[in-house]
DNA sequence: GATACAATAGACCGATCGTTCTGTTTATTC
DNA sequence: GAATAAACAGAACGATCGGTCTATTGTATC
């Protein structure tokens, strides 16, 4: 269990997946690049759609924890470390090879909400909003979950329309949106983060 | 040219591949429910490809069309008018029939850049973006381009999370985006289009 | 060295796909 | 009513797909 063979399957998958989709990309073609057998393939997911969600749940994963650390070490202010988000994603637009949020592109191939990639996708879009919520937890922002949420999706939008344009600019619209985003939620009515030693309200 | 028969096409393509996607639809189900032979479509379009590429710019301009008059019945105001679109968004993501945005989803299932269907794609958000940038300008807001290419990218990213989640909730969160960020525009350095008698800055 | 098990290559299967071809029917125009 | 063209139904094509089966090879452990 957990072979270096299937190692090596979902990440050939995985890339080939990302480049040309779910449904285009056939199974001999991932094990040729991959040097695997077919039936090792079968062994160990089962079917295509079974090494589509462990390529999936992987990337999930990897995502969230690389951005996590990508993040702590950026900074330790709470805030900073938000828009650290939005700057990896700058980077990541830049990169020749980015072709789009394999997520988004689960959705659209598996229509039906019910299917197991379409429960990934969604899964993988709660972890996110979740990981932002988390951050504005600790910059100790006002409502840090519908916060999250708004992040998240401001993320989304960026790297749908990156992909869409082909361009890096929708990091940077997303970076200013949220600097925008930030300062209002610290001077709501909460106590601004920068300036901890000042009284809390009421 | 134009025929009853070519528009039925274009008229059932476009549901099916909303729902079911592009690849997994197949000529055949197009055909069926259309009632048309199957002469008629290679006929018309030359190929299925040909076809997607049709529904994709018939589906554009329909849906930008549709905005217009949705957005200039709403309100007389620019500001309002903007946060309109979102308005029209959330009606749509509480349509239980709702499935995505086609256009993400085109790009999703035709990877390649240089490929027809991915170009309608990136025309449709250039296309909206040149939208929510003319409200702008009539709303007399600082650099109408770059802010309509962000209320774009707030509204790609609500379908797509609104697409990933089931839920109307993004729709909501971009409108309250949207609104900031307009509030922002309109106290930046421009002179603020509801206090039109103020004196500008400097 | 025998046993057990995983991985191998590759033929094979049924199904489906986009596309082409054939011959017939329908509608339009003179 | 004849002529032209479009639309029709449906068989057939080659290719590809996901998945199964068989028989062989390598590699551990006892």
């Amino acid at each position: 269990m957990a072979s270096r063979k299937s190692e090596k399957l979902i990440h050939i998958a995985r890339r080939l997946f990302e480049t040309e989709g779910f449904h285009t990309t056939g199974i001999d073609r991932i094990l040729a690049e991959a040097g695997v057998a077919k039936m090792t393939l079968y062994n160990n997911f089962g079917s295509k759609d079974g090494l589509i969600v462990a390529v999936l749940n992987r990337s999930s994963k990897d995502m969230i924890d690389r951005l996590k650390k990508i993040v702590a070490e950026a900074s330790t202010d709470p805030c900073e470390q938000i828009l650290g988000v939005f700057d990896a994603l700058a980077m990541w637009f830049s990169d020749p090879e980015f072709c789009g949020c394999m997520f988004q592109a689960a959705v659209a191939e598996f229509p039906d909400p019910q299917s197991k990639p379409a429960q990934a996708a969604r899964a993988h879009q709660g972890a996110v909003a979740d990981m932002f919520a988390e951050l504005c937890t600790n910059a100790e922002l006002p409502d840090p979950q519908a916060l999250g949420q708004m992040l998240a999706m401001i993320a989304s939008g960026a790297m749908c329309t990156a992909r869409q344009t082909q361009t890096r600019e929708p990091a940077d619209h997303a970076r200013q949106i949220a600097e925008i985003l930030l300062e209002r939620a610290c001077s709501t009515n909460f106590t601004p983060p920068h300036a901890a030693s000042s009284a809390k309200s009421v």
